[in-house]
DNA sequence: CCCTGATTCGC
DNA sequence: GCGAATCAGG
């Protein structure tokens, strides 16, 4: 990918908006967020305000790689991100990022004795995804408390594997169940 | 473990 | 100039 005018525009707005270098990755799409630090450190961008000075201390040179780096990498396969969002992306995170985290999310017990239990959701942003969180969504997309779940999700699944079995009902399972 | 930014240096 | 690898810290 290259940095074109406009790509380095949306950069340092986005920097000085206060995003973190991978956040800004992701919307810019195709870079690591190592590559969007490494631009803004060329661009004489601000770094990030460190209280104290705490951060920086002298840093010792990075000793030299007793291997050789592979020159040889697959490319990486570029992670979809088909989730929508709403024209309006501004986020009013002083708002709602005093959240509830550790709340607990529960159906009501059917009768019938097998109680469904929803297990608590990490209520992540989109941006805050990995490979390994679950990518289920609740709530609404315009709505404003609309997260994901964001447990853990087994190996390379996108959903956890309480949402995976809701994602992937497999015919018995789903007869069994009603 | 997840994440953050900072730095180095081969390319 | 670019950015992966690495470091250092939360």
């Amino acid at each position: 990918m290259n940095w074109t005018d406009e790509r380095v525009e949306k950069l340092k707005k986005l920097w000085s908006e206060g995003l973190s270098a991978s956040q800004i990755a992701a919307q810019l799409g195709g870079v690591s967020r190592n590559a969007v630090i490494g631009k803004v450190h060329r661009l004489n961008l601000p770094g990030r305000a460190k209280a104290g000075g705490t951060q920086t201390a002298a840093r010792p040179k990075r000793p030299a790689p007793a291997t050789p780096r592979p020159s040889n990498f697959a490319a990486r396969p570029v992670a979809a991100r088909p989730v929508a969002r709403p024209a309006d992306n501004t986020l009013p995170k002083e708002e709602i990022d005093v959240d509830f985290e550790m709340q607990a999310e529960t159906l009501p017990v059917p009768a019938n004795g097998n109680s469904v239990v929803v297990p608590m959701s990490r209520r992540l942003e989109l941006t805050q995804l990995t490979e390994r969180t679950c990518k289920w969504p609740i709530g609404d997309p315009l709505n404003d408390d609309f997260h994901f779940c964001g447990n853990e999700s087994p190996d390379n699944s996108p959903y956890c594997t309480y949402h995976q079995r809701l994602a992937y009902q497999p015919s018995a399972e789903r007869r069994r169940m009603r």
